[in-house]
DNA sequence: CTTGCCTTTGGGAGCGCTCACAATATAGAG
DNA sequence: CTCTATATTGTGAGCGCTCCCAAAGGCAAG
């Protein structure tokens, strides 16, 4: 009775072998027609379905992926970057018939738990890292521990990885250089964490193009946490230098930026043009609607999963780091009107 | 060389053998000191992992939850409450040492595919729905299955099933409570899809709360999809109604609200007061800060959580339905002066 | 020295699956 | 009708782990 459903059963009950409803389920074409129909019956009036775990044993592999998010406070969840990167990620994943799981690092004693569990075998096929801070420690963990993976954004040390990424650096460039074109000459600048390759390549991009404009920032520049409060606090010590500009590097930080600007009696884009980076927000959420450098989120996921992928089938080459261009997406906040696009 | 490291080839280095190598890995007592300190040397020396689905095959239990969100269109993943529940479910399961994977529904193709994976045994001990429609299929499968199941929310139809929800219709209440006491007599009404049982609940508690203080609707509701875009849009219709107050069934409505309240030249809390529900959205990321009813979102994470293990475990007896209480936070939004906070 | 008890260790079987290969059935050609 | 070639099915072994029980070792009491 409470005959546990496995291949052995069903197959007595089709009159058949192990091997022969291993076949079916599995879609192998050596089957007959006739036995096919009977063991798919049987399957269905069973409502069988293979022992995923057992399959893994046998495979040695699980046809599933980690997402890991070694830095996950609550406040960093509170960015639309995650939840469209998580949304694009598991997207991808179904597509390719996976199932994907989540590690997220609390505070630090789940730490050591959470990366066992990352690198312990039979568990997932590879993990995609994101969100990484210079010099953290997993990815040797990963690279120890022979476990495949990819990361977004750029990896810290020199060390060959695969890697998908926005070019953060061109992006915020492009930025400085719009703003110059429109005129704007003292500009300031709210920057991400310095501890994160993409902090690091926003603000040096950003200099680049005001060094392109004959522009400096000539102090004007405070580091922001991503969150939308440090912009605001940002911009609060950055008005005393009457900037003319300013690009925040994120969404987030922009939208805190701006209400610090309200909030000190100046119009934007008038008195102080905005351009941010991300472009997660949707042009009526904000007003006037942010100028933004907008990056491919769900491309970015989509390409580490299918990258991953391709590692973990062993169908790829060398490491390779890929790079997703990066758009000026122009809205209000710049002081451009919106007819005068390029 | 290549020779896979498990139980068996640790024990050879050790020179003991498999058992006594699985007992040290479990922390068996009924080791002496000795051999556990040889094992335990090897162990590192070899940086051996145990391999999870063997275990899982052999235990037949995988240590790994499953968050399920059926309808994961993007748009709802713009909504904080969402990153929020994940992260409380993610703490909290890292806190009980499983592992989360995440089954998000993206647009129908998926649906089967998804829906046999998470039914399938050997792959989740057990699974956390939320989000769920009226009439969602997936209860069924999951009831079919024999998967253990947690629900978030209320479960549509009568059937016996563990959940956690918050009392939906009682902060809606003590919404309407409030305005009516705030002197506001002409209320309308943002709501969520009726076909959510947060939607139905908030509804029917609000009208509730407008009952007792012999208010009426009429006819002031429109049916929001939860984004700030429908939130905006039903309030800008509502307007033609002149009401002095309005309740959203969620904050990201509650801001789209405002937007159109301000937009249309009219004052918050002066000309209308608003009351949203959810209580995500910090005090100062809106003007006037939102008076909101709050819902422990983490707490209702770390409670499915706790009582799906407790499923799984089968130490739980009865189907129970535990029920958050709701808060009302005091913003400016509704017109009251944070000091006339009861 | 023997006996019995408790601690510690080892070996067999089995979890449900896949794979390789052997065995059988089927069919077509001679 | 026999013989091979091919299509189809069954069997054994093994993936790495845990559990159960038997075997071995240690120790104190008789």
């Amino acid at each position: 009775m409470a005959r546990r459903l496995n291949l052995e059963e069903i197959g007595r009950r089709a009159g058949v072998s192990r091997s022969t409803v291993s076949r079916v389920v599995n879609d192998d074409p050596n089957v007959s027609l006739k036995t096919k129909k009977r063991v798919e019956a049987v399957i269905t009036e069973t409502g069988y379905r293979p022992h995923a775990a057992a399959r893994s044993l046998a495979l040695n592999s699980t046809d599933v992926l980690g997402l890991v998010i070694p830095s996950a406070v609550e406040t960093l969840f509170a960015d639309p970057y995650f939840g469209r990167l998580i949304f694009g990620i598991s997207r991808a994943t179904n597509e390719v018939q996976m199932t994907l799981t989540l590690f997220l690092f609390g505070d630090v004693p789940d730490e050591e738990s959470i990366i066992s569990r990352v690198v312990s075998p039979g568990l997932v096929d590879g993990v995609i890292v994101t969100a990484t801070t210079m010099g953290d420690p997993l990815i040797d963990y990963l690279r120890g521990a022979e476990m495949p993976f990819v990361v977004i954004g750029r990896p810290d040390d020199g060390g060959p990885v695969f890697s998908v990424d926005v070019d953060n650096r061109g992006g915020a460039r492009a930025a400085a250089l719009h703003l110059a074109n429109l005129g704007r000459r003292r500009m300031a600048l709210i920057s991400a964490p310095a501890n994160t390759s993409a902090g690091v390549d926003r603000t040096s991009g950003f200099l680049d193009g005001l060094a392109e404009s004959d522009l400096d920032l000539e102090g004007r520049i405070r580091e922001g946490d991503w969150t939308e409060g440090s912009g605001r606090a940002a911009m609060e010590e950055l008005l005393a230098d009457q900037p003319d500009a300013v690009f925040a590097a994120s969404d987030r930080m922009a939208v805190g930026a701006m209400s610090a600007i309200r909030a000190a009696g100046l119009r934007c884009p008038e008195d102080v043009g905005v351009v941010s980076f991300d472009g997660l927000i949707a042009p009526d959420q904000t007003s006037p609607p942010l100028t933004s450098v907008v990056q491919p989120v769900r491309k970015v996921g989509e390409r580490a999963v299918k990258l991953l992928k391709a590692v973990v089938d062993d169908t790829v080459a060398l490491p390779e780091c890929i790079v997703f261009p990066t758009e000026l997406a122009v809205g209000g906040s710049c002081g451009a009107l919106p007819e005068k696009v390029l």
